[in-house]
Parts: C-alpha cells; sequence; structure tokens
DNA sequence: GATTCATCATAAGAAAACCTTATCAATATA
DNA sequence: TATATTGATAAGGTTTTCTTATGATGAATC
C-alpha cells in the first residue's frame, strides 16, 4: 500500500533531481525523504539511480511517474465532481406532473440551448411518483402539488399554479346545470383538480362525478381540442393553457374565488443540492413566474 | 491526504452496506472502519447515509467510489508495466551498426508482424553511438562490435559476425597487387574491417590507404553492387552478404585464416532489461545464427 | 410497553508508522 | 590533503492508526 506522502517526495524528486533540495520544498528532512524512497523501492524496485549531480530515473521510476500523473488528474476530476464548481454543465435529472412538465419544456430547451454542458433527463409523472422518485435517489429534483411531509426531503415553494375552467367559445355557463349540459373532458389530474375548482365556484354541487365524461386524454397538452370543439368543458392549469392555447374556439370562465395551486421543488435532506441543479431550479423559476426561488 | 486504507474500507462499505461486515471482510475492527469513514468525510462532506438495514451512497459518495475505480485502473496499469507480464507487447528501441542492423531488418519486420503489439525504433549507427545511445537511456538494447569496459553496461555475447572479401566474379585475386589492380569499395566501416581482414589474409601489406578507392556508399546494402559491376572489391559482414546478395556476378575469396567480428548485445546494467527486450533479443539471436542468446 | 439484539459512534489506551536529530560513508572540489 | 556536499542509516520523539470497552439508537419480539 503506498502511502501519499511517499508519492509526493518522489515526483518532487523526480523534478528536482536531489533529495536535498526535495526536502527543502516539502518542508520536510533529507532522512524522511529518503526513507520514503526506500519504502518505495521496497515495494517496487529500482527506481532511480543515485549520481553526484542528479538522480537519473529507472523505467521503473518513470513509470511511477506516469501513475502518480494518473492519480493526480482522478484527484482533479472528483474535486471538480464535489465543488460543483462549473454549474452549467452535467446532468439535471428532473421529475414532475405532466402539467407544469410542459409548461417547463420549452424552458429546459431554452436552457440547454444555452449551456450546451447540461444534460436534461425529464420524466413526467403523478405526484407519488415524484416523491418516490426524488426519495430513491433516481431523480435529484422533483415538483409536487402537495408539500410533503418527510424528514428526508427539502421542499421549497415553486410557483403558483392557477386553475382555469375553460368551456368551448360559443358556451354559456352560469349555472351547475350548464356544466352538466355540456360534459366534462377528463385528463390524469382530471378530477382532483375539477373537484377543487368546482366545489369553490359551485358551493355544494352534486360532485364530478355527477357530470357525464365526454373524453379522456392523458396529455394535457391535447385537453383542449376537444374543449375547442365543442365535445365538453375541463379544469387545467393556466400554465399548460397559456403554453398550447390553440386560439379562438375556447373560452375561460373567470366565475367566484381564485383556485390557485402551489408547486413544491423537492429534492434530498440529507446531503447538499448540486450547484446546477441549483442553477437550473432557480432558472425556471424565474422564467416561468417571474420570481426568484428561495431554496433552503 | 487521503489514505488509502480509509478508502479500501470505503469501497469495501459501498459495497456491502454495513460497517460491520466490512470490518469483517478488513479484519478489522468495527471502530477502526468507522474511524476511516470519518476522517474521509471530514474531507469530503457527508458521503454515505447510515440505514437501519444497509447505508445509502449520496452523490458525493458515488463521485468517490468513481475516484477510487480510477485509482484502482491506474494501479492494474502500474503493475503491468512493472511486472512486463505482456513480453510481446510495447516499444523496443535498439540502436546497431549498419552492417548487422541490415541483416536484423527483415527478422525485426518478421517479428512485428507476428505480434503486432510490438513497436520497433531502430536506428542505425556507429559503435561509439550505440555506447551514447544506451548509456544515456535513449536505447534500451544495442549492438557493438567490442566489448565496452562499463559498469553501467552489461554486456552479453550475440553473435560472431565473419567478414567477407567480395571481389567482381571473373576477377582473379591470389595476391595484394591483384587487389590493387582492382581498387576498393568503401563504406563507413570499410577501412575498419578491411584492415582487420588483409592484415590476416596479406601479413605485411601496404595497407588499404594505399589501394585506390573506386567508390563510396553508405548503405551497407547497395555496396555489391558496384562490386557485381567489377569496379573494385570490399569487405562486409558474412550476414550483410547473405542478405542482399545480387546473385552471381560476385565471388566470395576464402584465403588465409578466417576473420570474425563478436557482436555485443549492451544494455544498461543498474535495472533489470524490460521482459519484451529480453524476448525480442533473444527471438533475434536464435533466428540470425540459430543459438540460444545467454542475458545475464 | 418492556426487553433484547444489532449496529454505529466515541473515548481511552496500546501499537504502529512517520518524522527529526545525529552520525557515517562516499564523492567532488579547491 | 582538507573541506564541503549529499544520501543512508540508527535511535528516539511525535503522530497516526488500531483495538478494546462503552454508550446511544432503532428494530424486532414478547
Amino acid at each position: 500500500m503506498m502511502n501519499p506522502q511517499w508519492l509526493r517526495s518522489f515526483v518532487v524528486l523526480a523534478e528536482r533531481g536531489s533529495f536535498t533540495r526535495t526536502a527543502d520544498q516539502l518542508g520536510l528532512t533529507q532522512a524522511a525523504v529518503s526513507q520514503h524512497i526506500h519504502h518505495l523501492e521496497a515495494q517496487l524496485g529500482p527506481l532511480l539511480i543515485r549520481r553526484p549531480r542528479q538522480v537519473e530515473l529507472t523505467p521503473a521510476g518513470q513509470a511511477l511517474l506516469g501513475y502518480c500523473d494518473d492519480m493526480e488528474q482522478a484527484e482533479k476530476r472528483l474535486n471538480l465532481r464535489l465543488s460543483g464548481a462549473d454549474d452549467r454543465q452535467g446532468e439535471i435529472s428532473l421529475i414532475t406532473p405532466g402539467s407544469i412538465g410542459l409548461s417547463l419544456y420549452p424552458l429546459l430547451l431554452d436552457l440547454q440551448a444555452s449551456y450546451p454542458g447540461l444534460s436534461v433527463r425529464h420524466r413526467f409523472a403523478p405526484d407519488q411518483d415524484v416523491l418516490e422518485g426524488v426519495r430513491n435517489n433516481h431523480f435529484e429534483l422533483g415538483l409536487v402539488t402537495l408539500k410533503p411531509d418527510d424528514p428526508r426531503l427539502v421542499a421549497c415553494h415553486f410557483a403558483d399554479e392557477p386553475l382555469d375552467l375553460v368551456v368551448p367559445a360559443t358556451a354559456t355557463v352560469n349555472s351547475w346545470e350548464d356544466l352538466e349540459s355540456l360534459g366534462f373532458i377528463d385528463h390524469p389530474d382530471g378530477h382532483a383538480m375539477a373537484s377543487r375548482l368546482l366545489s369553490r365556484v359551485f358551493p355544494g354541487n352534486r360532485g364530478i362525478r355527477s357530470i357525464a365524461c365526454k373524453g379522456f386524454v392523458n396529455q394535457v397538452g391535447l385537453i383542449l381540442e376537444p374543449v375547442a370543439r365543442g365535445f365538453g368543458f375541463s379544469v387545467i392549469p393556466r400554465y399548460a393553457r397559456e403554453a398550447y392555447a390553440p386560439g379562438e374556439a375556447i373560452r375561460v370562465v373567470e366565475m367566484g374565488p381564485r383556485v390557485v395551486d402551489a408547486l413544491w421543488l423537492i429534492y434530498r435532506a440529507e446531503w447538499p443540492l448540486s450547484a446546477r441543479a441549483r442553477f437550473v431550479a432557480s432558472e425556471l423559476a424565474s422564467r416561468l413566474t417571474g420570481e426568484t426561488l428561495v431554496l433552503v
């Protein structure tokens, strides 16, 4: 087992050619340097020829010098990885619900165009899978709509996600009965969102389950097409609507109190968030909401 | 400065997931392993999360594991280089006089064809340059015609190089005067070789300098052409002649005592000759002379 | 809920490793 | 020949690493 101090002595000795000068440079005594080389030669055979003017490396000495260089390079790579000094390079792993994920998608593409060293692994999943993915260390960053109470996770307020009731442009909606006549266009988060918004707009209503389901699409970006064609209404996040609105054939119903979903950015609490993840999370928040993200 | 024993404990711990099992495997106590990890974390920050069933690596822990793998690979490369286990791979550096160099050239090409991992750096030079080249560690192997008396060099008898007096096929040579009538075709080692052979065949002759020089070629392989054309005679090593004899237009004069130059293989005495150099030197000797090379 | 077991952290002391000081041998220089 | 320089080596002081013993915590079992 080669002691790092021995190797350091060897490298400086190879460079300066004298035990005495090596000892001076390292702040040790000549005897210590002599012992270091003795230990190395005991393990590896003759490493240098002692000459009156300067030591000369044997081929084995040259091989060891090459090894020391390999070690130095490996250590530099390690330090770079640990320091996160370069926060615009490396992999970003992110897992989000589909609604906000769609809104972030073009922003992530813009970031990648600006910083080619970044590589983004982004997955759409419901809240539960987001929690698991971050907890199991498969993704460094996650977004959820409910703040988790888990000591292993940090949760920072990322953005507010207002919900919109969208109906066909030609529809008139003033009562619960109007919605029943239209019918509901569902999506994976459809029921949850509709329940939250409609219980505020129409208190005491019969529930979203009493409205006929006129369609289901598992991609939030495609849900506005059936609405525009008059097949029914839906409830989706405003960011999703703004990102993919087809144009004039839909309308947003502004009735009753505002309903806003808070979005929480989560990551593992037991170790520091990487510098690149910090950078990207901040950029996304500020490009989405214009506000500054406050990380723990 | 990271102690190699700390890193070893870390690698085994990452693999087995438990301090106690790691200690068992390494033949240490659990307390020692705990201290090793403590030292590493003091320098690098949290490397693992202690769980009741198994430790979990942080990203920093994973980075360190990558570094340990780099170290292991570097060490393997070093050991391979030091052991010379693979003696059919790597560079062969050889410096020889032109005459024997030409004989060896096709043999070296054959070896390279058989062992593509070998790379041959071969230079032709007079004896004095051969000695310098080996002594200065620019070439690992050298061939000389005079055994050196230098404690830094090992000299092994490599081969005997008989000298041939070659004349045009139509020439009649029985006396010194016949040689004077022909004239001498010279080459870089021409005078030395001619002196040695002719002082034996014609004792008391007037010396090679009394014979008109009819030509000079600094490549031994080309010297037989002017001889074949009848321009003069020359003295060259038999191996060179055999390697490049053009055919019927020259003749070897067999007169008087045999003159044989001994060839010495030299290399540096202060460290072991590399395994590949041993292998190649043995192959060359046996392919050239049919005899087994005896290395010190 | 109480008890037992397994596991890791930590304190203290023993053992090992590393360093310094002092001396000697070899070589080069004046 | 005398002196200076340099590296090796012995002996002892200092630091690091290891072991032994103990305590804290969490999980499993009764």
